[in-house]
DNA sequence: TGAGTAATCGACTAACCACTTGATTAATTG
DNA sequence: CAATTAATCAAGTGGTTAGTCGATTACTCA
């Protein structure tokens, strides 16, 4: 074998495996799934996508070796396929964030307009959960909160919000937080609080953030 | 702005980026860059590619805000545009390695044509070093041993290394390196050595890979 | 100022990719 | 076994992209 095969046959992987990565719709599933396993159904709902063409990324991903499936019933339950892909998207997005300036620009734009306060960074809010001065809020669907929370964390999904507005104390912080940097039902939260009289804000993160600063996350409830 | 627009500009972010990684050709002149600024012409050389398809690739990394360009007189050198970047192409390399197994019989198989010996590790070499009982020779060309090297490297360009053969203690271990682990400089400078009885390994890494850990590196000489 | 070199641009081609629609397969439940 | 639901497959379309070739621009040096 020539040095210029060996090279081109190894670039050629890297690249397929980027380009796996290349499409926004494929980006949003990795985002999904790094919260945890999930079936095609509702990964379609999430992403507003048809189910033939989710898994027709579905199957991009797996051939890519980034996502891998098991049927369960009448369901197929797709999850990433390793640490390394929850890896290599972290760097995707610290990469976009550091040399895109419209990706800040575009944030800020939006949680300004919708939740109009600062988000909250997860060095302040460890140092204020430690002291029992906030209240912490998972919005997500339950089944997410279940497959793993931060600690202290009680889980409202967003649509039950309203019903759990009695058990926020005016005098005690909120925190919400979601999946990410980029998901908005935490924002959605917070703006409804606030509507309310409430002391809220954003967490800048989610559990995939907190666990990569190198905190642990607590399972079921 | 609806979360729904929200996110499919932000994930469309991502995965432009992302698609700044999606051509084998691209990689490698990420690869190159890695090492050090560079002018369009030298990468065209490198990479086997003429020069209007190298301009045109470097364009669209320049664009992804990849890469930044200088004018330097009749030359545009161009580098890698921050450490973000040189991460973000860590990951992906990491999660090719961790999800594609061709990827590992690939690279197996050339180093065991080329060379036939076992790389040496960045742990490894470092004890060795430590107990001065290696030899370790940066193979790439001057210049860029120049923008950074091993502690105690000495430089032998791969196309000087028969004239140099007279400074080989045969008492004393040779470690090669170059660019890092899908360079095949090193890979040559070790067959060489070992046709000529040197006791010569090659290292799997170059100073991007010793750096990443938390190694120092030289300057000049 | 004119010759020479490095890089970019523009036009074109061939290959690839995302997405849609409609049909098909796989598993479950009455 | 028939009906239902989840997922996949197949074919087609419009848009994008890597690469080539030739022309043009940007700069240097005699």
């Amino acid at each position: 074998m020539e040095g210029r095969e060996f090279k081109d046959a190894a670039f050629e992987h890297f690249a397929r495996a980027a380009s796996a990565f290349g499409s926004p719709k494929r980006v949003e599933i990795i985002d999904l799934l790094a919260q945890g396993e999930r079936a095609v159904e509702s990964i379609a709902e999430v992403t507003g996508m048809s189910m033939a063409n989710t898994s027709r990324h579905l199957q991009v991903l797996r051939s890519a070796g980034l996502v891998v499936g098991r049927r369960d019933g009448l369901h197929v339950r797709y999850r990433l396929a390793g640490e390394s892909v929850r890896e290599g998207y972290r760097a995707l997005r610290a990469l976009a964030e550091d040399r895109i300036a419209e990706l800040g620009q575009l944030k800020a734009a939006f949680f300004g307009e919708v939740d109009g306060a600062e988000a909250i960074g997860i060095d302040e809010l460890m140092a204020r959960a430690d002291r029992g001065e906030v209240m912490i809020v998972d919005v997500r669907p339950r089944l997410e909160y279940d497959s793993g929370h931060l600690p202290g964390a009680v889980s409202i999904p967003l649509e039950h919000l309203n019903a759990h507005l009695a058990e926020m104390d005016p005098e005690t912080p909120v925190v919400a937080y979601c999946r990410g940097p980029y998901c908005v039902l935490s924002a959605h939260a917070v703006s409804q609080l606030r509507s309310r009289g409430v002391d809220a804000r954003r967490l800048d993160g989610g559990p995939l953030e907190w666990s990569a600063a190198g905190l642990p996350l607590a399972a079921q409830a």
